[in-house]
DNA sequence: CCGGGATCGTTCACGTGTTCACAAAGTCGC
DNA sequence: GCGACTTTGTGAACACGTGAACGATCCCGG
């Protein structure tokens, strides 16, 4: 492996590194020492080779032979996914979306403590919402200047989601990931995510839509009603 | 174009379209009759050749010169997307993020009614949330019987997503779309997408870290902290 | 010290998705 | 009607991701 390569991550292994990682970290708990490409493979539900091929842009982890070291993964996994410090969250939007994720505990447990939430609603601005303060919009700026380095999750209506990005961006933000149903244009220093729950219901509903046709239409015809998709890269 | 690839739609292009069907709705009730590949490639954040092939997998709807009828578009989508009825919806899960999800306008609003919610929480179990009614998760037989094909929502904590998985799916549900934090397996036959927080976190958390760490050690050299990423093809 | 068995790391071929470029096909002004 | 202009639809080149195959490497038992 060139050294230029573990610089290279390929879009769709960063995307598997949390999945592995999180199989890795329960295999730890119940203390298993090593394991193997084929096992992991099956456990994070991909193929064996692809494990392989990710790992190895990691460097060379494992022994031929035996497998992985669990524990030595874990740490080098988590290293190169940056969790070996936390990344402070800003929720924008204290609604019901919002107000679930500053609940989740996946959110504050592993690395990514919520800081605060901003909204305009001045009802909601001062109260507190599982421990996290909510303040308003406006002290977006301050929020910024004290963490740092923050990562913003967009929970706001659709309407509002391109304005509260352009602000947290003007403000320093450089991560985004954004829930809200609308198309987000941020400039080419910032990372974006996005995570569309209406999109991914509409996808299963086509994928269902076109299942129902095939069968009505190809009863007696030879029916390929080709399933099995799975979702979310 | 030949009469099989219009049943052929490459699943990248369906992930898309639920997006080009939300920006041609607001062009819509903007009064917008007519629209360009470009302009709505703009508006949805992608290439317009892209758009181009992508609308030509539904059919030739567009008017060289011209461009796309905007209503006619949203028709064909809606109709090749299965939104011309309702999908019902079951929701497992009733803790935050269960409950944020039954909230939420753009489910039930868009033809996917919120038709139940399931828990194994007794103290739970006989409440309304936002009008759905919170069942238990025995009840998930006669749930599916009365609605017939139903799309199983899980919200439930990562332990309980498997076995709530695998009752959906004897219950006869065959569209999944997976919040919680797990692996699923499912059989061939059943649609499986899946929407993870923490991954998302990760994933720009990956980023960012090799940002910081590119520009930690090429202060003087030709520092490549390329960034802009999309995010959940 | 050596052979057998297991598993990694990498190469290669293939399929899928993206982008460019351009002919085909339409509108509009005159 | 006709020419200029606009925009679609698609062919072709390219980039990327995937999966199978296989040599390389390591442990283990004798």
């Amino acid at each position: 492996m060139a050294e230029d390569d573990r610089r290279t991550i390929p879009e769709a292994t960063v995307a598997r590194l949390p999945i592995y990682l999180r199989t890795l970290a329960d295999l730890a708990a119940s203390d298993t020492a090593t394991i193997s490409s084929e096992r992991l493979a099956e456990l994070a539900g991909v193929n064996a080779a692809k494990v392989r091929k990710d790992l190895s842009h990691l460097g060379s982890y494992g022994t031929r032979g035996v497998g992985y070291d669990v524990e030595y993964l874990v740490y080098q996994m988590s290293r190169e996914l940056g969790l070996t410090h936390d990344w402070p969250v800003v929720i924008a939007g204290a609604g019901n979306l919002g107000q679930a994720l500053a609940n989740y505990a996946g959110f504050g447990n592993r690395g990514f403590p919520v800081v605060a939430m901003v909204d305009t609603d001045r009802s909601k601005v001062g109260s507190r919402i599982n421990g996290v303060p909510v303040r308003h919009l406006d002290e977006l700026e301050d929020i910024v200047a004290e963490h740092g380095d923050i990562i913003a999750v967009l929970a706001t209506p659709a309407g509002a989601a391109q304005d509260v990005a352009d602000r947290m961006i003007s403000a320093g933000v450089t991560s985004v990931l954004n829930f809200a149903p609308a198309v987000l244009n941020v400039p080419d220093h910032v990372w974006l995510r996005k995570v569309d729950l209406a999109v991914e219901l509409q996808i299963l509903s086509f994928y269902r839509q076109r299942h129902a046709d095939a069968t009505a239409t190809a009863t007696a015809s030879a029916g390929n009603g080709e399933p099995a998709a799975t979702g979310t890269g």
